[in-house]
Parts: structure tokens; C-alpha cells; sequence
DNA sequence: CCCTGATTCGC
DNA sequence: GCGAATCAGG
């Protein structure tokens, strides 16, 4: 139902431009058919600031596939953007290399039930986002990004086993 | 397929 | 007034 709060988060987060569909998360209990009929009962439809399809503008450079980037030079200079830039483009040379899709840099809105939730960078700072690559249904990760959150627990459990196989032959 | 807002109309 | 269904489009 329509209380007199949830219309002003409505009219706010509308004025910030959210769509419909991420208001109706916003809110919850609602469907953007809800948040859109709402809208225009209230007279609010035709924003300043229409919300884009989150088109990925990306110009992609062509110029640094050979070279590739090193984050620690950029550390060494005590610059953070960029060592974040260079940590980005060996993100990029990594992916072009390996064919991965590319990362989609999800947001907390931007997350759904299939897309991977692998943090990127420091949660707080400018540049944090997720990997936000298709993930199956269920699964937290994408393929790859599963690959490292697991692999590490599975080499453990491996060399948990050698060890317990070495202590048989011992004694 | 994902998404966007707009409109209609039974409730 | 409400919002699901539907439409028209990116």
C-alpha cells in the first residue's frame, strides 16, 4: 500500500533517476507496473534525467595488448587512480588474452540472481563494484571467479589429504 | 533475452 | 486508486 512514506522514497528515488523496475526494488512488495502506475497518478512521468539502459560505453583502447600494464609500477609511485587504472587495464589485457567476457562492473542495484557478486576494489572507494559476468542460477560467481574462490579450499583440502596419506606411511 | 516507460481497464 | 497485462520500443 501506498503510505504517505513510501510515496516520498517513490518521488525521491524517481527524481534520482532510478527506473521503475529499481525503484520497485527499492521499495519492495511492488512491481515496476506498481511504481510506473503510481508515477503517473502522481503526475511525475517525463523526467529530467530519463534513465538510461545502462548502455556500456566502452572505446576499449586497441593499444595496449602487447604491452602489458604493471600495477606495481603505479604503486610504486604511491599513485592509487593510477594503480587503479593499470590494475583495470591488466583486468582488461587478462580478458582479452584469455577470451573472458568481459567484466560488466555491477553495482549493489545492478546485482541479480545470475550475476556473479565478485567484488572488485575496495568496498567504500570510488572505483568498487562487482564482476557482475553471468552466473548460473545459484551460483554466487562466475566460472572463472568461482575458480578462485574455491581452488584455494580445494588445493587445502588436497594437501590436507597428502599430509594425512604421508603420516599413514610414517608410522 | 535483457531492459525501458506508456496505456488500458477490471478490480 | 491500484496494478497486471499489454504495447511499443532500446
Amino acid at each position: 500500500m501506498w503510505t504517505d512514506e513510501r510515496v516520498e522514497l517513490l518521488k525521491k528515488l524517481w527524481a534520482e533517476g532510478l527506473s521503475a523496475s529499481q525503484v520497485a526494488k527499492q521499495l519492495g512488495g511492488v512491481t515496476r507496473n506498481a511504481v510506473i502506475g503510481k508515477v503517473h497518478r502522481l503526475g511525475l512521468s517525463g523526467r529530467a534525467t530519463p534513465s538510461r539502459p545502462a548502455r556500456s560505453r566502452a572505446p576499449a583502447p586497441r593499444t595496449l595488448v602487447r604491452g602489458r600494464p604493471d600495477p606495481l609500477t603505479a604503486e610504486a609511485r604511491g599513485d592509487e587512480r593510477q594503480r587503479e587504472a593499470a590494475a583495470e587495464r591488466a583486468e582488461a589485457a587478462h580478458v582479452e588474452e584469455r577470451g573472458l567476457e568481459p567484466i560488466q562492473r555491477a553495482t549493489v542495484l545492478t546485482l541479480t540472481e545470475h550475476t556473479c557478486k565478485w567484488p572488485i576494489g575496495d568496498p567504500g572507494r570510488p572505483g568498487f563494484h562487482f564482476c557482475g559476468r553471468g552466473a548460473e542460477h545459484g551460483a554466487p560467481y562466475c566460472t572463472e571467479h568461482a575458480r578462485m574462490a574455491y581452488q584455494p579450499a580445494q588445493a587445502r583440502r588436497n594437501r590436507e589429504r597428502d599430509r594425512m596419506r604421508r603420516d599413514r606411511l610414517v608410522s
